[in-house]
RNA sequence: CGGGGUGGGGCGCAGCUUGGUAGCGCGCUUCGUUCGGGACGAAGAGGUCGCAAGUUCAAAUCUUGUCACCCCGACCA
């Protein structure tokens, strides 16, 4: 494989996009492998391709090795089976639809769900027929609210999707575990770091799920770990609940008057005025934070859910929505407390709060608290009137929430739910995501076979979805310079770039000739023949390109030598030319091409 | 959807406050010189200044409207 520059489909670009802010977007489009489109779709350019289909091709082989059969869906899909699932509405505004020339609803994919279920539908009817695993690597399609970072958020983008299909939860235990040590195979092999978290499973229903991240500080999700090991995504962490306490010997709660401390900072400098703590000052954490959210469902109807929670707290709306999935949370507006009098703004008090609290009659506002308010703590909290708080209010005795709900911020030293050390938060970039969809779709779509027993049993699904066209965007995060992007050998669009430099023919003619040989010796070469290009610009192109293995002929060939070096700067040596074809080639199998 | 910003040759930008008929760098073309770190000289090609309406003798510049795009926050591989 020979790529001569003079040639090659390439402009390479002095200056960075000003769209672009992230290191991958600005060098891949720099470097001339994508072009954007239409915001958040891109061109693939000769040199990007080459990087994808080696991405891809490692995706496959591993998902082949796993037992997964490949094949092919169309992007462009008819409503009915997302109507059936009832995605033509969940997925709201993110879905590309259109429509043909009959007016005929259709969708291009965001994901192939249904499809999968409806092909194995079609097809199979017995448990023999099972386990199954297709898998397919497509070009999906949402319309994000915000595509950004290039290649990282797109809203065209490669997805490789994979759905098992099992006849009952064991089997499905163990598509999803062989799918789960595929994933770790893949991003081994394509040299990406990455840490799997626990997750939510979110809109899409199921059970397990867990995440594929590569770290990084650009990522747009945000993870904890500790040190014995526990990883989840912030979504997904859970708060360990202290133990009950007794409250026998609480005092009973007193109301006192605290005007204009509608927030939780003012609360609790007015305590320490009219309500001082004979042990020491209030602190933020001493109170009870009572946060109103309008809640919308799927189907449009809106609902009030009020959040207790410590008042050192904020609320992450993340983990609030992933909590009360597929709902959509909001703080709530004006029209919201006009329509609920008894909600007295920066003095809300869990007494008027909750089913057990409501009178007689009334309708009660939902009421979901931290877990860390368990029965026998005592809080300051509002009193449900203008300028009034109470102190000493114990859960368990003077309220009773209506449940528990993971809303709360999660922050660096809090304990891992399994009591394995503090957590740490760290930023990583979804390139990852299995699950075990279970049986929500087959059900919807009537996916079932018949058992050992003759009996009819809706099939269980496994969803497993790695980015692509994300991954290598991580890829070049990963894997680059100030100067530009530095591929691993085995990804990058050759393995070898032989520069020649200055005017001489027997320069060109000598680069040609070590060109040519690595080609026909099978290593992918890419060539700079190109003329009246100074050095300066062929160097920085290198650079910027980004092949592991330069090789530079010029000056040197007159005393019989060439210059090879990589492209991270470990090494860069003078060889004598008739040594110089094993030198590379013994270079660039030491890299690990064929990883 | 909320907030901020930008629309001008292929790319990156100045010009707008104070209206006078579009400029700089890079890239591109030709010739010459140069040739190991983004060379130099000379001569060129290339622009409806997002769109629409308005004000004016005159609009890139002022006014109104509109569209698009980008960035920061709420969603996902």
């Amino acid at each position: 494989m020979l790529m001569r520059m003079s040639s090659l489909f390439l402009r390479t670009l002095r200056e960075d996009p000003a769209d672009a802010e992230v290191a991958s977007h600005r060098l891949l489009v720099r470097a001339g492998y994508i072009r954007r489109a239409a915001p958040g779709i891109y061109t693939w350019l000769p040199l990007g391709l080459r990087v994808l289909a080696k991405v891809e091709r490692i995706v496959r082989e591993e998902m082949v090795a796993a037992g997964a059969q490949e094949v092919h869906f169309p992007a462009l899909l008819p409503r009915e089976p997302y109507e059936a699932t009832g995605r033509w509405t969940e997925y709201g505004p993110n879905l590309f639809r259109l429509k043909d020339r009959k007016e005929a609803d259709y969708l291009l994919a965001p994901t192939h769900e249904e499809m999968f279920t409806l092909l194995v539908k079609d097809l199979y009817s017995s448990y023999k027929d099972l386990p199954v695993t297709l898998f397919q690597i497509q070009t999906k399609y949402r319309d994000e609210a915000r595509p950004r970072a290039g290649l990282l958020r797109g809203r065209e983008f490669v997805m490789k999707d994979a759905y098992s299909f099992d006849a009952d939860d064991a089997g499905l235990d163990a598509s999803y575990a062989a799918q789960r040590d595929a994933y770790e195979r893949i991003f081994t092999r394509l040299g990406l770091d990455y840490v799997i978290v626990a997750a939510t499973s979110g809109a899409m229903g199921g059970s397990r799920s867990e995440e594929f991240l590569s770290p990084t500080a650009i990522g747009e999700d945000t993870f904890v770990r500790s040190p014995g090991g526990y990883a989840a995504n912030v979504e997904a962490v859970t708060t360990p609940a202290p133990e009950p306490m007794s409250f026998a010997d609480a005092p009973a709660p007193t109301v006192v008057d605290t005007p204009d401390a509608g927030t939780i900072d003012a609360l609790v400098a007015v305590l320490d005025q009219v309500a001082p703590r004979a042990d020491r000052a209030w602190q933020a954490a001493d109170t009870l934070k009572n946060v109103v959210f309008a809640l919308t469902q799927p189907d449009g109807t809106r609902e009030l859910l009020v959040v207790g929670l410590p008042g050192d707290r904020d609320v992450d709306v993340k983990r609030l929505e992933a909590a009360v999935a597929p709902a959509e949370a909001e703080p709530a507006g004006d029209s919201d407390f006009a329509k609920h009098p008894g909600l007295v703004r920066g003095y809300i008090g869990p007494q008027a709060l909750g089913q057990a609290q409501a009178a007689e009659g009334q309708d009660a506002v939902r009421y979901l608290v931290d877990p860390r308010v368990v029965s026998g703590t005592a809080w300051a909290t509002g009193a449900n009137a203008d300028g009034k708080h109470v102190i000493g209010l114990v859960a368990g005795r003077d309220f009773t929430p209506d449940g528990t709900i993971e809303a709360a911020e999660v922050r660096a030293g809090d304990p891992a739910p399994d009591g394995s050390g503090p957590l740490e938060l760290a930023r990583g970039i979804e390139i990852g995501h299995i699950f075990q969809l279970g049986r929500k779709y087959a059900e919807a779509l009537g996916l079932k076979v018949l058992d050992v027993h003759g009996k009819q049993v809706v099939v269980t699904m496994g969803s497993y979805g790695i980015g692509v066209t994300r991954a290598l965007a991580a890829l070049a995060e990963a894997h680059h310079d100030d100067r530009g992007l530095a591929w691993p050998a085995h990804l990058a669009p050759a393995q070898v770039h032989v520069v020649a430099t200055g005017k001489d023919a027997a320069v060109l003619a000598a680069a040609e000739q070590i060109a040519v040989s690595l080609s026909d010796a099978g290593v992918e070469v890419l060539f700079d023949d190109r003329l009246k290009v100074s050095p300066g610009v062929k160097f920085a192109d290198a650079e910027l390109l980004g092949v592991p293995v330069v090789v530079v002929v010029g000056r040197g060939l007159a005393e019989g030598v060439i210059e090879v070096r990589s492209r991270d700067g470990s090494e860069a040596r003078q060889v004598g030319v008739d040594l110089a074809l094993a030198e590379i080639e013994q270079r660039v199998a030491a890299l690990g091409t064929q990883r």
